[in-house]
DNA sequence: CTTTTGTATTCTGTATGCAGCATTTTCTGT
DNA sequence: ACAGAAAATGCTGCATACAGAATACAAAAG
């Protein structure tokens, strides 16, 4: 992940329009992955001529970009001198899941209840999916999917705001969890987890959810202390 | 509040050094002071050029500002059209509250247990200046040491991702607060309710504070619902 | 040899200019 | 007079240019 990254543009000024999605948009995202991927590693100063250079842009979406990212909380603005990727300790990330555990015990008990047979029967395919990936041993596929259905889950709450504070815990612990490599047994242990919460969904059975929610966040914090 | 407000700058290039906080923060607090105080009412298109007249601030900057905002979710991004300030729905209100009630009874919990007595103190003295602002019938100084107590609280729990999430949430809510006018019976029993946070705070009553806030916000949709 | 000060370079912060897209106004044909 | 098309206007999106601050380096003094 160290080469470097470039977006795709038109390097010839060709006039078959290629990107569809707005630069800021494009912009965002990519730095976005850059950071968790660790293409750029916590405490790094984002180099606005040097990195518009990699990416193709002028300076000046850039910084518009990365004062978005600063909103978020990924990376830090320190007045004259810069952005830099925001550090996280052990206790950030400790207080992070805390939060993010009561987000998703709420997101649990609404989900139950706001959820459409459709929405649910969604997530049971990313499940599926999930366990698919797990049981071939890919753990970044098994990752992605994993984010995706806790995504989902708080979707399924249909209440836009704790679908936004949720996002954004979720992008500033992706960084953590990406690296987070847990053994075999704790790894079933997750998956079985899962299963418990699919099946409390499945059955709206509100309290349940939220508990099994719960005590997967306890536990994913014994999964990435190590790593932090 | 509705004359053209703008930013203190040397309006003469002298040599002394007026702003002594970066031009961007000042930018970001300003606007959302514009759109919390009604100056920007929802809907509003952001007009780079005027709007940086106004400010006396070129578009460069400003447009980072507006792009912080949007991180925010105080403004919305439209491709092509610039930005417009963000609408909220009755839906919108009631989840944001429902969030918020949440993270707050987590905060009372963990206040209980991590607060420095100093801080607790600094709480109830911001209470018993709210009280005595509530008796003088001034609902400015009232609501804002209000809001003020709220985030004290936040803050008391030492988790930054929840001081964080409170913030933002608090922020997205203030326009609406900002105009809700509760009756004489309704604003008497909202002081009363914070009494009892404070009591409940001092004795460091986990369980008791947990139970008073939520009980407070569920009120507070109550309170300004009739406003959105 | 260490410390300090002056200088040069590099990077950020802000302004301005230009091109493209949306919208509105005007012109033309019926 | 009205509908549709074409031109014109105004704004955003991006790039570039310029000014000021911070750091690094070098030279000089203690």
């Amino acid at each position: 992940m160290n080469e470097i990254t470039s977006l795709e543009r038109r390097p010839d000024g060709g006039p078959g329009p290629i990107r569809r999605t707005a630069l800021h948009d494009t912009l965002v995202s990519h730095l976005r992955d850059m950071i968790i991927e660790g293409d750029l590693s916590p405490g790094t100063r984002l180099h606005e001529g040097q990195l518009g250079e990699q990416l193709g842009v002028s300076r000046t979406p850039l910084r518009e970009a990365i004062k978005y990212l600063a909103s978020e909380g990924l990376v830090e603005l320190v007045p004259s001198r810069g952005a830099i990727v925001k550090r996280f300790s052990a206790k950030d990330v400790h207080d992070m899941l805390t939060v993010l555990r009561t987000l998703e015990e709420l997101a649990g008990k609404l989900a139950c209840e706001a959820a459409s047979d459709a929405g649910i029967a969604e997530v049971r395919a990313l499940h599926d999916e999930m366990v698919a990936r797990y049981k071939a041993g890919d753990r970044l596929q098994y990752y992605k999917l994993n984010q995706q259905i806790h995504s989902a889950i708080a979707q399924l709450a249909a209440n836009a705001a704790l679908a936004d504070m949720h996002a954004i815990l979720q992008t500033r612990l992706k960084r953590i969890r990406f690296i987070g490599h847990e053994g075999p047994e704790k790894w079933a242990a997750a998956v079985a987890e899962h299963e418990e919460m699919i099946v409390a969904l499945e059955a709206r059975d509100k309290a349940r959810l939220s508990e099994v929610l719960g005590r997967h966040l306890m536990n994913a914090w014994e999964r990435v202390r190590a790593a932090v």
